[in-house]
DNA sequence: CTCAAATGTTTGAGCGCTCAAACCGTAACG
DNA sequence: CGTTACGGTTTGAGCGCTCAAACATTTGAG
């Protein structure tokens, strides 16, 4: 049962009677080959088990047939996009493409980042890389940009409209939006924003979340709304919020950033309804945290993203020199169970 | 600046007046180059800014220097094992022994993903697998130990021990140990545990955290100690600990086997002390939801398990038939910041 | 002064595949 | 009936590397 010496092309190619190559046609351009030969080829192949050298292959064909991505340093915050969803989605899409997916540990600073990809690139271990967790202030885009390297973002060019390239990425102002007609459908008329410092100068992810909170109050036709802003860090934002809901214009619910925004906020409402129904929080990014608190959340369609990622690298890789294109996808509102 | 033809071995041959196989020597065996030799090869390296062609040395040695690793499929849960960490100690540790790591999607039913494996193995694109998850009833290791393919378990042999085979685990039971002894040092000193159904029965991850709980209790002198079980569930864990705090025998602490089974048991002792300071619970894994609880629970090293496999493989390549072994790694008690 | 053993370096072959070009029948056309 | 065209197939070369063996050159012993 078990071939002892793998089956190579040539090995299939005189058990079936023909040639090395139409064997390499009947698995790669079927269409060049006869009927009957073709039949007889994939009996043999059945027969010897053969499955073909995926290095070969590269070596010959100067593709790695694999896309590169980072796995996040461990990051302890509560929030944050959780990646496994991200990682199971490349994975999943790139074997419907033929495409395997390559790990490698984010490393200290960005310079050694854009070394490694380099590396990966250069050595041939992969076509093209995926960029997550991308920032105004991100170098990588440009230089991988510069260099050359076919690459797609999870997160969108902020404010970097001169040099484009591929991307994907969740419409973080629907999802705040969503939100706010979520909060307006429960009898809410005064629905604050927490967001992140900074979040209405430049364009960011922050200033988009905000956005869509903004313009969702602005057509409801309610009055000038509150908003305050905290670092992403849970006791900062339960400071901020108890300050609000101390004071004279305290809302009845609280949009947020992120679910660690929504965790401090949540324990600042608790803590201020003393016992009673706190203000309602929705938060972002639907973690379990979220979902441990009984929290509405703006969920990301993760598995959404990194198949779009993978259609938008397989479509560069058919046309390298097509226009870059940008994929927005819609956000879900999570209710907890 | 930019070598436009990417330079080869032959090319920085040539360049450094040397053959190609000395060139090669230098980066695989430096010993057996002369000083001179080697220096003068070196500078002709780092000036064509060579990198060798994985694919091409992939070939030759009918080595991938790459494992693989499952992408685990969204698991909704609260808890459970976050791979990311995992993943990047896995590319970590592969970075610094030359290993890249891949990623396959985990598919429908354990047939599936064997195939997956196999698929990897014997295309060339990994040497060998990394297992996580593993369970008593697993069909995975026996199949691949059968298959003579290498891996390493992210997870014990429960009850396998006729089968024995690579791996690294979490010491459980000194995780629950470490939880009892916390909970002596603030004063408790009845203990209860929540578990899985089926505990005392079969090795099982459940049934070692059980006995380091029931150990540390015996050891310390306490009366008979109180054990419930629920299923994996927030909501189920939530009713059992409510009946239990209820009633005549009620805890003053409770250790259970995950974070989301604490996640219940918090609830219910929340909604039990009416006010009040809740039963201590302990919750394991370390989520950031049993942080943003602020509940103390076992934090698995899983950067330092992911370093360990990576070890057992490199070893396991160098000496393939040296004999089966096993890692146990001490947990360590996280407390909320 | 000769021969063998180190030491350092090169040569030849081959890993398993794909590309491009060459080849070979047979059908279609003038 | 010769010529062209074309589907189907094979041949030759090469991708960039490593292995093993062959080859120089030096060295130390007899």
């Amino acid at each position: 049962m078990a071939a002892h010496e793998p089956a190579t092309l040539d090995s299939v190619a005189a058990r079936a009677g023909v040639s090395r190559q139409t064997v390499s046609n009947v698995l790669r351009h079927p269409a060049r080959v006869a009927e009957g030969t073709r039949e007889r080829v994939l009996a043999a192949i059945r027969e010897s088990g053969y499955r073909a050298s995926l290095p070969a292959r590269q070596l010959a064909t100067r593709r790695a047939h694999a896309i590169a991505v980072r796995a996040e340093r461990q990051q302890d915050g509560i929030s944050g996009l959780v990646l496994d969803a991200f990682y199971h989605g490349l994975a999943e899409a790139g074997q419907d493409n033929g495409l395997r997916v390559v790990l490698y540990a984010q490393p200290a600073d960005e310079a050694a980042e854009l070394e490694i990809i380099d590396d990966l690139v250069q050595t041939g271990a992969a076509d093209a890389v995926v960029l997550t967790a991308t920032s105004a202030d991100d170098q990588r885009p440009a230089y991988l940009a510069g260099s050359g390297t076919t690459f797609c973002a999870f997160g969108r060019p902020w404010g970097h409209d001169d040099e484009p390239h591929d991307w994907v990425d969740v419409d973080g102002a629907l999802g705040t939006g969503l939100a706010v007609q979520h909060l307006l459908g429960l009898g809410r008329r005064s629905i604050a924003y927490l967001g992140w410092p900074g979040d209405g100068a430049e364009p960011s992810t922050g200033s988009d979340r905000r956005r869509g909170w903004l313009e969702a109050i602005d057509e409801a036709g309610l009055g000038t709304p509150v908003e305050i802003h905290s670092l992403n860090d849970a006791a900062a934002a339960e400071a901020a919020v108890s300050t609000l809901l101390a004071g004279a214009d305290a809302p009845d619910a609280i949009v947020c950033a992120s679910d660690t925004l929504a965790l401090g906020a949540h324990r600042a409402a608790v803590a201020a309804a003393g016992g009673g129904t706190p203000t309602t929080v929705v938060g972002f990014d639907a973690t379990p945290v979220a979902a441990a608190l009984g929290l509405v959340s703006v969920a990301q369609p993760i598995d959404q993203a990194a198949h779009l990622c993978i259609d938008l690298l397989t479509a560069r890789f058919e046309s390298p020199d097509r226009p870059a294109r940008g994929v927005l996808v819609p956000p879900v509102l999570h209710l907890p169970a």
